[in-house]
RNA sequence: GGCUGCGUAGCAAAAUGGUUAUGCAGUGGCCUGCAAAGCCAUCUACGGCGGUUCGAUUCCGCCCGCAGCCUCCA
């Protein structure tokens, strides 16, 4: 029995489908002139988590996410680089999805672009001015006439009086309504733009979206995510746009992700203290920053700090290492069998609103049952094992071989240039590793001459250049890089 | 000012009206030549004040503190 937080009536609510055994959902994407930093990752992640259970579950899932490429952003940073901004955006989607498959994040199934959706925006306009529910404003542009819509503010909690009250709208005097939102933006000379019936101009932002997701979903579909901040306005406005236009219900669950935090302050691009994926890539390996987002709640705030980086390293290490020689070859057999009481208490987890830190909780209590299976050479350690990465595997982690994981270099080998690299090959081992191997058999013999002296300089020396030796009962040694 | 939401041990982070969260770190033990890893044990909690209750970290009220939104933002 899933349940889900909907903001909309701020509770959890049982899930249900509109259509028995399908779900449909739609998620606010990038607006591609920059590249993604964290908070995107974190919306990339947890959607992604989100779906892969609903396919998991049996559902015939629909995942839309769309682009939104073009806008005032992207106009103003193609003007300053002097470049197309068409080029411009196909750059940052590029890197957009190098970055999501670092991250081991599926593509969604569909993902419409603002530019290529036009005519099916110009409709939802059209549509909107013919019911009175918006307007050509004294500079040509179209405006959505907010008052007309009497459940503005729904989502959000606010009403119209306190928004007035707040008074930090500009007053435009286009519009009639400081609160009216813009739906067609004339262009300004050498400006990207379309035809439409109100002349040369381009799509607002809010529409884009309303747009695109009916477009691709239908009038009315099951969930809407994206992060806290599109609560209001935007999301507000595509309620209004869409059931504006349709007439029908537009969204039955909305879903919002919290923020990334550093220094308890939002990650964001007006603050300018944001880290991007790439950046963090060279620092920790793309499965940490996955396992550093799923140990907070989803709706709950995650502050980015290299203690949690490192934190999360050495709980993904734990698990790794439970993985590690629990097998013969690490290979798990064909017809695995899944423990059911940790499937069980991991299932309960996730459908109490995807809650990823009890899920991981499940895990770690795997994790030391396998170490002690392994311990015992009890023969579970291999049910113990598929279970482990079967369920990691639900949350797109521990897929990598254990060795692989913990013998790769703390920092992706990719440079700046060569992101576009799955997880695994990553994790490649090094050529420094013959160098690593030939150390470790000259301590052996060492060990074997009880020369302790010179046996523990040689591990100290690795220790030094950032490898960890672990010699195992059975006389071999074992390492793995911090 | 209005509207959301949050405040859990050294750090991170869940659940819960009475019973072990979990991870990292710490302490003691086992293991080890010594370590590391692992296993066992263990110390640190529920912002403050009231209320409801046999009993509240958990429900309610007030206060304090923090964050987000009210303008583009994942």
């Amino acid at each position: 029995m899933l349940k889900i937080y909907n903001t909309l009536t701020r509770k959890k609510e049982l899930f249900q489908p509109r259509v028995s055994g399908k779900v449909g959902m739609y998620v606010c994407g990038m607006t591609v002139y920059d590249y993604c930093h964290i908070g995107h990752a974190r919306v990339m992640v947890v959607f992604d988590t989100v779906a892969r259970y609903f396919r998991y579950q049996g559902y015939e899932l629909t995942y839309v996410r769309n682009i939104t490429d073009i806008d005032d952003k992207i106009i103003q940073r193609a003007i300053e680089n002097g470049e197309d901004y068409g080029k411009l955006t196909e750059r940052f989607i590029d890197a957009m999805h190098e970055d999501e498959r670092a991250l081991a994040v599926l593509p969604p199934d569909l993902e419409p672009r603002a530019t290529q959706s036009i005519d099916a925006i110009i409709a939802m306009v059209q549509i909107l001015i013919d019911k009175e529910l918006a307007y050509v404003g004294t500079n040509g542009d179209v405006f959505y006439a907010v008052t007309k819509f009497k459940d503005y503010g729904r989502l959000s909690g606010k009403n119209l009086d306190d928004l007035q009250a707040g008074e930090r709208v500009d007053v435009d005097l286009a519009k009639r309504n400081p609160m009216d939102f813009v739906l067609w933006k004339m262009a300004k000379a050498n400006e990207p733009a379309w035809d439409s019936p109100w002349g040369l101009g381009r799509p607002g932002w809010h529409i884009e979206c309303s747009a695109m997701s009916t477009c691709c979903l239908g009038n009315h579909f099951d969930i809407h995510g994206g992060g806290m901040d599109l609560q209001f306005p935007h999301h507000e406005n595509e309620i209004a746009q869409s059931e504006g236009a349709t007439g029908e219900k537009f969204v039955n669950v909305w879903m919002h992700n919290g923020f990334v935090r550093v220094d308890d302050e939002k990650m964001s691009k007006s603050l300018g203290n944001f880290f991007t994926v790439r950046e963090v890539l060279k620092k920790y390996r793309p499965e940490i920053i996955r396992f550093f987002i799923l140990t907070s709640h989803y709706r709950s705030p995650l502050n980015y700090s290299d203690e949690s980086l490192n934190d999360a390293k050495a709980g993904l290490d734990r698990l790794y290492i439970a993985l590690r020689d629990a097998l013969p070859d690490d290979k798990i057999p064909e017809n695995f069998i899944v423990l059911d009481d940790y499937k069980v208490r991991f299932e309960q987890a996730m459908e109490d609103d995807f809650n990823t830190p009890e899920a991981l909780a499940v895990l770690f209590g795997l994790a030391n049952e396998l170490n002690k299976a392994k311990k015992h050479k009890s023969e579970n350690k291999i049910v113990l094992t598929a279970t482990l990465k079967y369920l990691g595997g639900l949350l797109g982690i521990l897929q990598d071989e254990p060795d692989a994981f913990l013998k790769g270099k703390r920092h992706s080998i990719i440079g700046d240039i060569t992101i576009s690299i799955t997880p695994s090959t990553t994790m490649k081992l090094t050529s420094g590793d013959e160098y690593i191997d030939q150390q470790i058999q000259a301590r052996l013999d060492a060990k074997k001459a009880k020369n302790w002296a010179l046996a523990d300089k040689i591990r100290n020396d690795l220790k030094d250049q950032g490898v960890i030796l672990e010699d195992s009962p059975d006389g071999t040694t074992s390492w793995r890089r911090e």
